[in-house]
DNA sequence: CGGGTAGTTGATAATTTTCAAAGCACGTGG
DNA sequence: CCACGTGCTTTGAAAATTATCAACTACCCG
């Protein structure tokens, strides 16, 4: 990949569009901008790249490349995963509209993880170069960004403790309803709810540390309980509670890991 | 525990005694307060409260606490933890001396993990009153704790790429090296080195999520094939080159993961 | 209609947990 | 200075969970 560090100078006549792309722009309250007032809007719209669409699977960063960008997700679903030389692969999260995904401690090392498109996506590539001085220069913007990222080791260390003590069945109810209450902003309550998640049985199992088989036996199990339903990417929530009760999660930690303030 | 927002107005014969703690503070180029210059250091040394002991064993701050403050570990050990209802628990990271933990991505949650000394400590609280207005003023020590937020996450990916891909005997190489690094700033090279790990079995298992009689039965193995000793919180390094083999790492990834630019 | 990906199912094997009990080390108090 | 208690560690055997391998099915897309 070879990106270019910052854009190069915006020709007049983009300001105007730039701008009111970011004005209109979905993500916007929940991604890096959002301490961005209206009037100040030009200083990421005049740096950003031009958002840029991506067909499903395709690689958006991969390990080991320089990081020259980070991405605000416009639409679809993009997986953030680690692989290992022997092909193994583990989903460290998922980065869904309004996510902001990509940067890291130290920007002179190489990436530890890649990014892979799940459905069709549309990003919003943010580069490096452009934001550096952004950063360094506007406290709310960096404080932002300092939240992000305090959201993100939140959200890791909960995946940690989900797969260090829960079993298949749970850490795959946890991540069910981890995903749910991300695209909803709400626990499934109503019986019957159906969630539209891009997600194979063996993505599943890379994010939850197990063998596609084994998600597929424990899905059928909780199926059988009357639990759910799941089947290409369609989630059929039938017994809110009883999903609820076997990811062992309460509404209040899911919560508070949404909106940063 | 009831600790004030923000430490009470300090008097004037304690100014000096202050600024001279932070000067002359062992922690200060690996902590938030590093991008200040000396000029700059009553910025922190005015509002910080008391460096405070606590005895091994002690919690610092408990889970479902208000976030009060958050610390730099100025001697001794600190580990993360996030407990079940059941006893379970699982420690998320270390902190040691020079790390700053404890800081949260919505600052009105309560706390999703607690913090325990493991050995006698000594730390410095910054209460969360008196930081919030620098790092809304100063967009240095803003995008300084961006940079440690990142680090902690992609601590918590690489912690999780560990429990995911690698059997017992992997994650536990893989936690020691990690440790060696974060003490001595390099791989273990020379056969025979010791280093002090203040962890029990019962830790260690906690971290890679096993049982204590499973992480015996895994050093024991090591030790029989001439890779390590550990007794007792003294871990001797025979092998290292076996033990970094095990333990599947490369210097480059963790040294990345030391001091963010 | 055909090819390929995604999912299913069953049998076997490996890893790890759990339970129970005993051994060891260290600090405390006599 | 020694005995004793407590917490950490070790060891063994049985049981549980999950991976692996292999074959087979179903579904989607062209």
């Amino acid at each position: 990949m070879d990106v270019p560090l910052s854009a190069p100078p915006v020709p007049l006549n983009q300001v105007a569009a730039r701008r009111a792309s970011c004005l209109s722009c979905p993500a916007r309250s929940s991604t890096v901008c959002a301490p961005l007032p209206d009037a100040a809007i030009d200083r990421v719209a005049l740096i950003k790249n031009p958002s840029r669409r991506l067909p499903a699977g395709a690689t958006i960063y991969a390990e080991q490349d320089q990081c020259a960008e980070c991405f605000t997700v416009l639409e679809g679903w993009v997986a953030l995963v680690a692989a290992n030389d022997e092909g193994g692969r583990v989903v460290l999260g998922f980065a869904l509209p309004g996510d902001y995904f990509g940067f890291v401690p130290n920007p002179l090392a190489p990436r530890a993880h890649s990014a892979v498109a799940l459905t069709p996506v549309r990003l919003c590539p943010l580069p490096r170069g452009g934001m550096q001085p952004l950063i360094a220069s506007d406290p709310a913007l960096a404080k932002r960004l300092a939240h992000l990222e305090a959201l993100h080791a939140a959200r890791a260390d909960e995946h940690l403790v989900s797969t260090v003590q829960h079993d298949a069945r749970g850490r795959i109810a946890r991540l069910l309803v981890a995903l749910c209450f991300r695209l909803t902003r709400a626990l499934p309550a109503a019986p019957g709810q159906v969630f539209l998640l891009p997600l194979t049985l063996a993505v599943i199992g890379e994010s939850t540390g197990h063998s596609p088989e084994h998600v597929s036996r424990s899905l059928h199990r909780m199926a059988a309980e009357g639990m759910l339903r799941f089947r290409r990417g369609r989630l059929t929530v039938l017994n809110p509670a009883a999903l609820i009760a076997a990811a062992g999660v309460t509404e209040r930690p899911l919560a508070d890991m949404l909106a940063p303030a």
